[in-house]
DNA sequence: AAACAACGCAACCGCGCATCT
DNA sequence: CAGATGCGCGGTTGCGTTGTT
């Protein structure tokens, strides 16, 4: 089965948005609301595909985002949340109010890859990088001896106390319980019921009942930072 | 000042999923 | 139940800007 294109490319504009047809969108949206993607850009005047409307609206036409320079704190959450969920952009950009999901994802392939990296922490699975089996001939202990004296030569000054090896810790193992697991919603969980337990049981944290869970309904469990 | 490289970001593309008919 | 439709997501591309030689 063919699928039908979004929409009928040979009218509609395609690279950079225009101001027009920014105030176009915005105005549109304003006075009608998100929604039906797919009509919005015949409604609003606009030659342009359904999904691109969409797109430039939640990417840079909301106005509740937040653009500028992204923290140390956002930097921290952002490799967190990413270490535990991947590349779910969308469910990252969901702890960060006002940023989008494209723009941590650029975020991510510009800065943080690099600071990770830098680091010495392979950006996809959070751990220490290693040289691949087939350069290297030295047994694992031997080689970890080896960067562990490494180690200690590069950071001995007071400075910088913690060796490569605390600061690799810190960043794999932090402060998350990273063996998520599928369960039943916390209101079917009897024993937890009986200690008073509630919250975010798909992370199985154990939140106490009242405090709010990482994400407001109760379907959407997720880490907690 | 010009040429080139590197970087950063906006936008596009294709696919998967949910919902509708 | 199968096909059609629409939306949302992640990966990728293209282009403008900035830095370097």
């Amino acid at each position: 089965m063919g699928r039908s294109p979004c929409c009928e490319k040979a009218h509609t504009n395609k690279g950079a948005w225009t101001k027009e047809e920014d105030e176009r969108l915005v105005a549109y949206i304003r006075a009608h609301g998100e929604g039906c993607w797919r009509s919005l850009p015949k409604a609003a005047g606009l030659l342009r595909c359904g999904k691109s409307c969409r797109l430039r609206w939640i990417n840079y036409l909301r106005p509740d985002l937040k653009r500028g320079n992204f923290t140390e704190e956002d930097d921290d959450i952002i490799i967190k949340l990413h270490s535990v969920l991947g590349n779910k952009w969308s469910l990252i950009a969901g702890k960060l109010p006002g940023r989008t999901d494209n723009e941590i994802k650029n975020y991510w392939n510009t800065h943080i890859r690099r600071k990770l990296l830098s680091r010495g922490i392979d950006p996809v699975t959070h751990c220490p990088l290693r040289p691949s089996p087939t350069d290297c001939t030295e047994s694992l202990d031997k080689r970890s001896a080896k960067e562990q004296r490494e180690n200690n030569i590069n950071n001995n000054n007071d400075s910088s106390r913690s060796s490569n090896e605390d600061e690799r810790r810190q960043w794999r193992c932090p402060d998350l319980n990273l063996e998520l697991c599928l369960s039943m919603p916390f209101e079917q969980q009897p024993e937890a019921e009986k200690e008073g337990l509630g919250g975010c049981f798909s992370c199985r944290l154990g939140v106490k009942r009242g405090s709010d869970c990482c994400f407001s309904s109760p379907e959407q469990h997720s880490v907690h930072l």
